[in-house]
RNA sequence: GGGCCGUUAACUCAGUCGGUAGAGUAUCUGCCUUUUAAGCAGAGAGUCGUUGGUUCGAAUCCAACACGGCCCA
C-alpha cells in the first residue's frame, strides 16, 4: 500500500506523530542529533527583555553583541528564504527571532525548515527593531536542541481544558502564562514566610511525615506499612505534638513549612494532601499570635503585590490591620441570626444543630454545636479578616483553658473570604489535663470515630511532664493563602499536581 | 454518598426539529525576505467518553457506567 493512502487511514495525533518521526530519522540521516547534550544560553529571554527593551533600533546595532539563546519554539511564521518564530525560555518571557536564508546559509535554513512547533532550540544572533519595533534577534547560528514529537495546544486560546490541564500540568504550563505566574508567586509566598519567622528568631525543622499515632488534629489519617520494622505507620495530619516536643527540648521558637495529608474528601478548598505552615513560639500567648497573624500575612500581601488591598473573586479584601475579632457565639446571633437565649440554652442549641442537618457523633454536643453551626451560617459571611475567639474547650484537646472561663480555650481561628486561613492557640501544657483529654478522644475513637486518634500518645505526656514552658502555636494554610494572594477560585489551581483519579 | 452540568479532529469550539460530521488553529503540499492570531491556494484528519436501549435512522432521545467541573453532605 502507497504511503500516502496509510496516512488517510491514521488518525491525526498518530500522524503527527509519524511525520515528527520521519523527521527525527531524517536528521539523524543528515547527522544531527536530535536531542543535543550541551548549550550554553548568555542570556535568559526575560534579561534580554529587561536590559534591551528600551533601547532603539539604531542603538541595539550599535551593540556589535552576539546573544545565545535557547527556548522552545511557540509560533512559526515562514516565508520562502525568511522565517519568524518565537521561543519562550525558562524565565517565562518570549522573544522574536528572524532567520534568513541569505544569513545563517543554505544548509542551515534548510534545517530551520525541519523544526516543528513545540521544538526546543538553540540561537545565536544580535538584536534589532523589525518595521513595527518589535524587538527580534536576528539569527547567526542555529542548532536544533531537542525534536518535541507531540503538537502544542492551539496558540490563541491555549489550552483550557481543566482536567488537561492538571493531568500534563507542563502543558498547562508552556501555553498559559498566568498559569506560572501563580507558580512562581506561590513560591514567593512560602520564601517572604520562611524569611520572616528567621527574621524573628525561628528555626527551621522538619518532623515526621510518617507518624505512629496520628496526632495534633482532628482527621481520618492515610494508613501505609513499614516492613522492616513491621508497624503500621499514618502520614502526618500535623505536626503539632512534634513541634511541641521540640519547645520542651528548648528549641524555642520553631516552625515547619511542609505537607500535611488528610484522607478526606476533595473539594475547591481541598486536597488530600496541603501545605502548611505551623510554628510555635515560647512565651507569647494566642493575642500575641493575633498580631503576629496580622503582621506577616499584611507583610506578605503588601511585598509580593505591593498592596495590602486585594481583589479577590471580584471582591476587595483589605489586609491593613488591625482585624475585626469577634467572640464565636456572639457571630452566632449576630451573624447566623441565632436568638442569644438559644445560643446559650445547650439544649436548645444541639437540638437546632440537629435541624440544620448536623450529624452529632458519639462525647459531641454542646461545643460541637456552636462549631458545626459557625460552619453552616458565619463563616461564608467572613469576607474580611476576622478573628474567631472563644473556642468551646470540647473540639480543642490541645488548648490551654481560659483563665476567665472554663469552658473555653484560648483560641482563634482566622477567616478571610470566607475560609479558615488560621487556627492558633495558647498550648495545653498541663500533662495530666492532657492526658485526660486524649483518653477522651480514645473514648471517642473507640466509640467508632475514626477521626480521633488510635491511640494514646504517652511519647508525648511524658515529653509534657518534662515541662513545657508557656507557648502559643499557629498553622496557617499555605494553599489557601495562594489561593487568596492569586485570585485563584480553586485550590487545584495552586498545587501543581492536585490528586484525581486514575484516566481509563 | 446525593444533585446539577460537561465530554464532538491534536487544541479551541459550532452542530437547529432525530436524517448519515463542521469551522478556526495546528498538520501536510505549493507560493512568499520585516511578519504580529502574517497572507494566498490546495489537501488530509473523527470509536461524536463507553456500553446498552428506543427508532427505518441517534452526536442529537432514554438508561447505566467512566472521567471532569460546580453545589450539597
Amino acid at each position: 500500500m502507497p504511503e500516502s493512502l496509510q496516512a488517510c487511514k491514521m488518525s491525526i495525533s498518530d500522524r503527527i506523530l509519524s511525520q515528527r518521526r520521519e523527521k527525527l530519522a531524517e536528521l539523524r540521516r543528515l547527522g544531527v542529533d536530535p536531542f543535543a547534550n550541551r548549550f550554553q544560553p548568555s542570556h535568559s529571554i526575560a534579561r534580554i527583555r529587561e536590559q534591551y527593551d528600551s533601547l532603539s533600533g539604531p542603538e541595539l546595532e550599535g551593540l556589535q553583541k552576539t546573544f545565545q539563546l535557547a527556548g522552545r519554539l511557540m509560533l512559526l511564521r515562514e516565508f520562502g528564504k525568511a522565517t519568524f518564530c518565537h521561543i519562550q525560555d525558562g524565565s517565562g518571557a518570549r522573544i522574536q527571532a528572524y532567520a534568513q536564508k541569505q544569513v545563517v546559509g543554505e544548509e542551515a535554513f534548510a534545517l530551520f525548515k525541519k523544526v516543528d512547533l513545540g521544538d526546543i532550540v538553540g540561537f545565536e544572533g544580535t538584536l534589532f527593531r523589525t518595521r513595527t519595533q518589535e524587538l527580534t534577534l536576528a539569527v547567526n547560528k542555529f542548532t536544533l536542541l531537542t525534536k518535541s514529537l507531540k503538537p502544542l495546544p492551539e496558540k490563541y486560546h491555549g489550552l483550557t481544558d481543566v482536567e488537561t490541564r492538571y493531568r500534563q500540568r507542563y502543558l498547562d504550563l508552556m501555553v498559559n502564562p498566568q498559569v506560572r505566574e501563580v507558580f512562581e508567586k506561590r513560591s514567593a509566598v512560602i520564601r517572604l514566610v520562611r524569611q520572616f519567622l528567621e527574621g524573628r528568631g525561628f528555626l527551621e525543622v522538619e518532623t515526621p511525615m510518617m507518624q505512629p499515632i496520628p496526632g495534633g488534629a482532628t482527621a481520618r489519617p492515610f494508613i501505609t506499612h513499614h516492613q522492616a520494622l513491621d508497624m503500621t505507620l499514618y502520614l502526618r495530619i500535623a505536626p503539632e505534638l512534634y513541634l511541641k516536643r521540640l519547645v520542651v527540648g528548648g528549641l524555642e521558637r520553631v516552625f515547619e513549612i511542609n505537607r500535611h495529608s488528610r484522607n478526606e474528601g476533595l473539594s475547591i478548598q481541598h486536597n488530600p494532601e496541603f501545605t502548611m505552615l505551623e510554628f510555635y513560639q515560647a512565651y507569647a500567648t494566642y493575642e500575641d499570635l493575633m498580631s503576629f497573624t496580622e503582621e506577616i500575612i499584611a507583610h506578605v500581601a503588601r511585598t509580593l503585590l505591593g498592596t495590602s488591598k486585594l481583589q479577590y473573586q471580584g471582591q476587595e479584601i483589605d489586609l491593613t490591620p488591625p482585624w475585626r475579632r469577634l467572640d464565636l457565639r456572639e457571630s452566632l446571633t449576630a451573624i447566623g441570626g441565632i436568638p442569644r437565649e438559644v445560643v446559650r440554652d445547650r439544649e436548645a442549641l444541639v437540638a437546632l444543630a440537629r435541624e440544620e442537618g448536623v450529624t452529632l457523633r458519639p462525647g459531641e454536643g454542646y461545643g460541637r454545636a456552636l462549631t458545626k453551626l459557625f460552619d453552616l451560617l458565619v463563616e461564608g459571611e467572613l469576607q474580611q479578616p476576622t478573628f474567631v475567639l472563644g473556642y468551646p474547650l470540647e473540639t480543642s484537646p490541645l488548648s490551654r483553658k481560659s483563665d476567665t472561663d472554663p469552658e473555653v480555650v484560648d483560641r482563634f481561628e482566622l477567616f478571610i473570604a470566607g475560609r479558615e486561613m488560621a487556627n492558633a492557640f495558647s498550648e495545653l501544657n498541663d500533662p495530666d489535663d492532657q492526658r485526660q483529654r486524649f483518653e477522651q478522644q480514645l473514648a471517642a475513637h473507640q466509640a467508632g470515630d475514626e477521626e480521633m486518634p488510635h491511640a494514646l500518645d504517652e511519647d508525648f505526656v511524658l515529653a509534657l511532664e518534662h515541662g513545657m514552658p508557656p507557648t502559643a502555636g499557629e498553622g496557617i494554610g499555605i494553599d489557601r493563602l495562594v489561593m487568596l494572594l492569586t485570585d485563584s477560585p480553586s485550590i487545584r489551581d495552586v498545587i501543581l499536581f492536585p490528586q484525581l483519579r486514575p484516566e481509563r
